[in-house]
DNA sequence: AGCCGCATTCGTGTATACATAGGCCTTGCA
DNA sequence: TGCAAGGCCTATGTATACACGAATGCGGCT
């Protein structure tokens, strides 16, 4: 694994899992002896962040970790809906329908998956990923799911900040299995409209948790 | 100015208008002898390319330019009609009235521009980009901007691919008028259509001038 | 004559030294 | 005591040297 590719991922976890705090500075010596790696990784691992908007330059005082303010929020999933209510709708015109069946009834039965002692939810979250990477697929337009990958990496952010408590994960199972069985049902209108009320569930979710932000 | 931002405008400007072919191979110490500086910030500009796709790494062999298919350029429409149809819809709702009644006032009078001698139509497209602009202030939301100003970079590239004559130009702009007027009328469903009619268009032309991509 | 293996070479990946600019602190003067 | 100016220091920006890996070409063997 290339020294670059280290640095990017590690600084890119820090920040996703809310370790470096948004106005953190990020000065390249002090990164490049935290990390064990020279300067030149750490610049390019900081200008990809950069380019993401993870982080900011701040005008030759190093990059900053970037904040996410509550119309951040609001824009994001303003974006969202429309990117993925389309991407829902091509799916279901193009998707193969067996892959989405499959889905469908793995979703249904995520409550066991929750039910489970893992804190982390991490194979909720594995099955929640198969679906946007199904999506992605069946889509066959790599600009759209270009921009999808992209925002994705700042929903993360989003969802590591609010709780995700058993009762909304549990919801959101129900409503990412209609998303599957209207793209299976090759349904485009429907899962357009799936898609749509779980974004708003969602973010009415993130917005009743921090009301603070 | 910075040499890496040098080597980057200069790549970028130089792909984007077709002087460097799809295909060809940008070795960072070939770029840094051509364009004076060392490979420090040469590797800095390729990276950015990378990121924003004019540009993609082929494995250990540098960098090589990103060719545009039929197929990539039908992606992309359909990404952009998305984006677009959706910022036109939230300048309607959002947007300033007087601002966009002037952009229509001045679309009307486009011929003028596009009778000039001037070959690059330049004037023609300043005036469509400030459209452009004034759209992305108007929906105030910075992820949505950004993703259409991601796409606007390989969108300038087919533009420069087809032909712009002046027919096609002159329809464009009653096109860009209508959009105008709709957001002026604050219609966001008729923003939202004329945009899609215009993408329509443009992409018939698009596909009507260069069928052997 | 064709194929396999080794060496050479080119290219990127990394480290480090140097230049430079901007900010902050200190000091002197009003 | 407050403000301004100058110097120092720390940070990034750039250049360059070194290392490693892969691809290619040549030579020998079969």
């Amino acid at each position: 694994m290339r020294a670059s590719d280290k640095a990017y991922a590690t600084l890119r976890e820090d920040i996703i899992e809310w370790r470096l705090a948004p106005g953190t500075v990020l000065a390249e010596v002090e990164q490049s002896e935290r990390l064990g790696v020279s300067r030149t990784p750490v610049r390019e691992a900081l200008s990809r962040l950069s380019a993401e908007g993870l982080t900011m330059a701040a005008g030759g005082r190093g990059v900053v970790v970037t904040d996410i303010s509550l119309e951040d929020i609001d824009e994001m999933f303003e974006l969202r809906e429309t990117l993925e209510g389309k991407a829902a709708a091509l799916a279901a015109e193009r998707g193969e329908r067996a892959v989405f069946e499959k889905l469908h009834a793995d979703l249904l039965r995520a409550p066991e998956l929750i039910s489970d002692a893992d804190p982390a939810r991490h194979e909720y979250y594995a099955l929640v990923g198969r679906l946007d990477e199904a999506i992605d697929a069946a889509i066959s337009n790599s600009y759209l799911a270009q921009a999808m990958r992209s925002l994705r990496v700042h929903l993360v952010r989003v969802r590591r900040l609010a709780a995700d408590d058993a009762p909304r994960l549990n919801a959101a199972a129900v409503e990412h299995a209609a998303i599957a069985e209207a793209i299976a049902a090759g349904n485009a209108r429907l899962a357009e409209a799936a898609t749509t009320l779980h974004l708003h569930r969602s973010l009415s979710h993130v917005k009743a948790t921090h009301p603070q932000h």
